[in-house]
DNA sequence: TTGTGTGCAAAAGCTTTGCATGTTG
DNA sequence: CAACATGCAAAGCTTTTGCACACAA
């Protein structure tokens, strides 16, 4: 499959995308800012600030919070991540180049994300905004329940021991 | 059509379900309880716990802000309010008793909700939860556009001036 | 060089909690 | 009268901000 190959494309693609962003908008280009671009496009899944910090850290990097929030911010406004309100303080952020647009279902025991996808929700989406007279420019969708039950295992340490 | 009349039997209904509940979990029926249960019933639409709390104040009830999200809590337990999360810091409530399950369509510009309900949704809910093995317990489907484009008008208090 | 981005820590905003007091059952 | 709910203010948690320094352009 080449998977690590085909990373690397995508981070060559991606980072080029930022490098524009950043001069159109007269950014500065800083090494902060691409590594933390290259972090999230090296990982998985979905991800919350506070573990993108603390796996920077772990890694050496030298960032703080702020960096880290702001720079998020900036990949948000140029599409190349996504922000997920999934609860109050269950904010998630996903890589979104190359990916097709996708629901989200959420486990209430574990918080385990997995995504899905359906076209009736554009259906939904067209049909509403020309009823209701507004021009909806995005959604969120989130399906809550329980996975298998074997998600207790894989609990986040956001429980008590 | 005998709106008031019909807001006095909702009341009636509602406070004995709320009566029943805190009897169920021996809990205690302090007046404050109530109050607040009245005071969301008399309300309509949306509203978040600390216009809710202000209301309360202005009318000179005297609670307090724990008391208020302590029984929003117990309210949501029992189906009487539904909690939503529009956003980060944009969490609503509202009442629920005898509605039907709908979605939301929230203006990005001044936070108008309006509702709307779409059988798809529940389709995709069954749908979804036997192919991905969870089971769905709820799910929140927001829409976000702007509204028809006199809402600066009735933009809400947190923009500046 | 020059002004923007960064790191750090402190502040902000919403919600929860601890403690003493008041009240329900 | 004993336990639980309340009120108040202080603490918590995530995210933002202010300030001085560093560094990209």
């Amino acid at each position: 499959m080449e998977q690590a190959a085909h990373t690397e494309e995508i981070l060559k693609e991606v980072k080029s995308i930022f490098s524009n962003h950043l001069e159109m908008n007269q950014l500065r280009k800083t090494p902060e800012r691409f590594a933390i671009l290259e972090e999230i496009y090296r990982r998985t899944d979905h991800f919350d600030a506070e573990a993108l910090y603390i796996h920077m850290k772990t890694q050496n990097y030298r960032v703080s919070r702020a960096t880290v929030y702001n720079t998020l911010e900036l990949l948000a406004t140029c599409d190349l991540v996504k922000k997920h309100q999934f609860g109050k303080n269950l904010t998630q952020f996903e890589k979104s180049y190359g990916y097709k647009q996708h629901d989200h279902l959420i486990c209430i025991d574990c918080n385990k994300v997995v995504e899905f996808c359906d076209p009736r929700i554009q259906q939904i989406k067209n049909m509403m905004g020309d009823l209701l007279k507004y021009q909806v420019t995005h959604h969120s969708l989130n399906m809550y329940g329980k996975c298998d039950g074997a998600c207790e295992k894989t609990a986040k340490a956001t429980e008590p021991q």
